[in-house]
DNA sequence: TTAAAAAGTGAGTACTCAATCACTATAAAT
DNA sequence: ATTTATAGTGATTGAGTACTCACTTTTTAA
């Protein structure tokens, strides 16, 4: 049933991925701007060599298929989503005593900087999740799976401390998930915002505390 | 500088929307479907007439060109999107006495269920708005003119009985529309939900009320 | 009943696109 | 210096595309 062919196909584009030619940076590079701009559809390989000034064969010398030249661009991308920010932040958070909401607010403005720092991906990354099927049946349940366990962990400590109200955790994370993910998409992919103030991300963790914080709920 | 192009074309289509052919119709029906599941670009007009049971000629000779199709299964929506809404619930709002959390609830059941209806075309129009700069840039300016005076009305009510917190009503607006819309994108057009359950309308009733309203704030 | 208008057809057209391939230029290894 | 491997080229291909047009069928009006 075509399992994980995807996946498999992304563990050969790490191991593919590190010596580049400068050509090749600069094929990239304008993919991910013209994708980014106009939708991989849209895009036709001859533009992009041209603007990349480069044959158009060079393209498909690298990457074989335009398809496969997405999925260079969407890989290293997927791959520093989750760990990075697992190993910095999640660490850092155990040791240290924070408070729930801090940690919230320190988590959403380490992500949202690495968003704004790779907006061009994020916004194709978002555009060909939307038709690809594919992409969206095996991507988002490997991504789940990737941080689904540290945030369980994260949500549990804030629960016995009392911090965060005493549901299923499984109902908590999806909560979380879902109004984080949503908030990433809305602001950075739909409406184009260049930038995001301290101000709009503590609205979004006032929102999210007083959802799922334990507060007196009247 | 193209001013409003797009407003005019719509005007146009809507006056000629009344009479459909029974192929018409099932011309929208299919091209409905096959956009809100592929996209408008990845779908080719000789697919739509084979499911549709028509000559691919029919198809032109009812609407032109393919982008005009698209327009005619967007106009009647967009349409529908906001009046239908205004007239029903907010002359009732007005006269009845019923809290802000109320209508909240009361606003966004009657616009999910709208949306639910009509969920297809609701991912076309989202899909092809990522896309279309000009359609994002007439439109959205569009839908907030049609909305804001009204909410905007809503809002001095509430806060005038204290229901709401004190500040800029452009300011609340802009919180107000982006979470709502937010949420409607990530439910219905990114991952695609075919329910939505009570439970899930009062939390973002409770997200926003505890955002925006002006209960004591720790 | 007949004329005019509208709806519907489908082969044909001009064009775009991803992908190929025979080839050259450059770098690395022997 | 010579072989081998890799990077890069660009004209060519063939499948697919939106759209046209001369034509037929059906509906409406006189």
């Amino acid at each position: 049933m075509g399992n994980s062919n995807l996946l498999n196909k992304m563990a050969e584009i790490i191991q593919k991925s590190d010596n580049q030619t400068a050509k090749q940076k600069k094929i990239m590079e304008v993919a991910i701007s013209l994708f980014a701009e106009k939708g991989y559809s849209n895009t036709a390989t001859a533009e992009i060599a041209k603007l990349a000034g480069v044959a158009e064969g060079t393209i498909f010398k690298h990457y074989g298929t335009k398809e496969n030249l997405l999925l260079s661009i969407m890989v290293p991308f997927l791959k520093e989503l989750f760990p990075s920010m697992a190993d910095e932040l999640f660490e850092e958070l155990m040791t240290d005593n924070i408070s729930f909401e801090e940690f919230l607010r320190k988590f959403l403005k380490n992500r949202t900087h690495f968003l704004l720092d790779n907006q061009e991906i994020f916004q194709v990354f978002i555009k060909e999740m939307i038709y690809k099927e594919e992409l969206k049946n095996e991507l988002v349940p490997y991504i789940f799976e990737q941080a689904s366990p540290r945030l369980g962990k994260v949500i549990d400590v804030f629960q016995k401390r009392g911090e965060v109200i005493d549901l299923p955790i499984s109902q908590i994370k999806n909560v979380l998930a879902t109004t984080v993910f949503g908030f990433f998409i809305s602001r950075f992919a739909l409406l184009n915002r260049q930038y995001l103030n301290d101000e709009e991300i503590d609205h979004i963790v006032r929102f999210i505390i007083n959802g799922i914080g334990s507060a007196p709920n009247p």
